[in-house]
DNA sequence: AACCAACGGTTCAAAAAATGAACCAAGTAG
DNA sequence: CTACTTGGTTCATTTTTTGAACCGTTGGTT
């Protein structure tokens, strides 16, 4: 592992939960010497990727993570594109939508839209991290992802994080199966008890899933007819949004006219 | 310079215009060695920093961007919360409006808001880089930032972006002092011909200015009425903002009921 | 006050990493 | 066919990183 890779990784254990870390505790979490992380980090700050707090010295991620985000978002505005298109889904549904990018080995909420519609719903918090095999999205996303990314996927220890999550490889890849014949994804109770959540893939510019769209819902309100809307909506805002970012379905893709 | 400020230096090269570049680009454009910016890269990409794309092999900025702004947004919401109040500021004022960021060398702009009120209006491109001494919004920031920055900024060579641009750094020392006078910047054409512009600093919770909110108007249109409504507004709506990331300005601050 | 632990930060010989000139293979324009 | 470009790779040399130990402060306990 180069020392680039170290330097970022440090970044990654940042969270919604731990926004600030100082070094000691970033030491800890790295197990890396103290002197390496604090160099290390130096770098980032001289970079503007963290910056340290006044009172305590504790780093928090810095604007530089701004600017690279809006810098991606001008060529390819998935950000602001789906913030528009989750808020109609989330309307239409009257649940809560939203939409996550697939990484290496996990899944991260990005943005999210909840409806007025209920008192309880599915509540969510971006820049979260997820497991692929537990969530609609993760599935969406490998079912239309290369081969050889799924057995990577597959081949690491898969955590039950309910009672309901599915996490025998061989299940999974049939499950998988069902996904590629429809385009979504169904889970029930597989990351959170009692959620049903429903995703579409999005696709890049290769004709890969680089992301999904998800519509996620308390199960007791999830009846036949409920799913045929969200299945819709998804179905349309998910295809709106892979043409917004100049993506494009690979053409084994079910089209939205199917039955 | 150490290997990750390089790696991350590289990153840098990435503007809206150049969303895309190829190996020999880079190598050319750091003046680093091939091997070098090669080994570089790909460690930027297994982070995700990075992905390459698919005909030519050119990079472009990857998902993790998105995701470290995520992160920095959960716990310095400066992105969603500025949206809101760029809209209302361009629909107060019939001008745009935009939010910027101090760096250490140049400020970026980061979001920015249309109002429909007139055909001819200043335009602006999200993450672009521009200067600290020509710009409404530079100079707010610099008002409020340590004096050894602004010896810093002010000791680098400062380039005349038009006529107009102030390039003496005793003369915009002057300027700054009567910044700090009102709490509100306002430059008439110094980056661009015929733009004028007003801007109010965004203090953090160190109470030192970590970026600006800006109004950019038609130098035609800009008559005394119009300026008073722009600087209300602007002063609301920095205070506004301000408040909502968790930052305080520092006690020496014109209040709002200044005459 | 004295003590102690934990904090951020620093030092320097030892160890590991980055470096860069040269080199492939593949594509392409003349 | 040749000449030149591209992305990618190799390996001896050099440069950087590394980590145990060490400072100076801070904040809590006895």
């Amino acid at each position: 592992m180069g020392t680039v890779s170290k330097a970022l990784s440090l970044l990654s254990y940042f969270s919604p939960d731990r926004s600030e870390i100082g070094l000691s505790d970033l030491t800890r979490l790295s197990g890396m010497n103290k002197a390496t992380v604090y160099r290390l980090m130096a770098e980032l700050q001289d970079s503007g990727f963290v910056e340290q707090g006044d009172g305590d010295r504790a780093y928090r991620l810095g604007p530089q993570a701004l600017h690279l985000a809006a810098l991606r978002e001008a060529s390819t505005p998935i950000l602001s594109v789906s913030r528009r298109i989750l808020r109609e889904l989330s309307d239409e549904t009257g649940e809560t939508a939203h939409v996550s990018l697939g990484h290496d080995s996990w899944v991260q909420t990005l943005s999210h839209a909840y409806s007025p519609r209920h008192a309880t719903k599915v509540t969510m918090e971006d820049a979260q991290t997820v497991t692929y095999h537990a969530t609609s999205s993760g599935l969406a996303i490998l079912a239309y992802a290369d081969p050889s990314f799924v057995d990577a996927v597959l081949a690491r220890p898969l955590k039950a994080h309910t009672s309901k999550t599915l996490v025998d490889p061989e299940v999974l890849r049939v499950k998988l199966r069902e996904v590629r014949e429809t385009g979504i994804s169904n889970t029930l109770g597989s990351f959170e008890l009692e959620v049903q959540s429903c995703a579409v893939p999005i696709f890049g510019a290769d004709h890969k899933a680089l992301g999904a769209l998800a519509v996620a819902a308390p199960a007791s309100r999830m009846s036949q007819a409920q799913q045929d809307t969200i299945r819709a909506a998804l179905r349309r805002a998910g295809a709106a949004l892979t043409h917004r970012i100049g993506g494009s379905p690979p053409s084994d893709y079910p089209q939205a006219d199917a039955p």
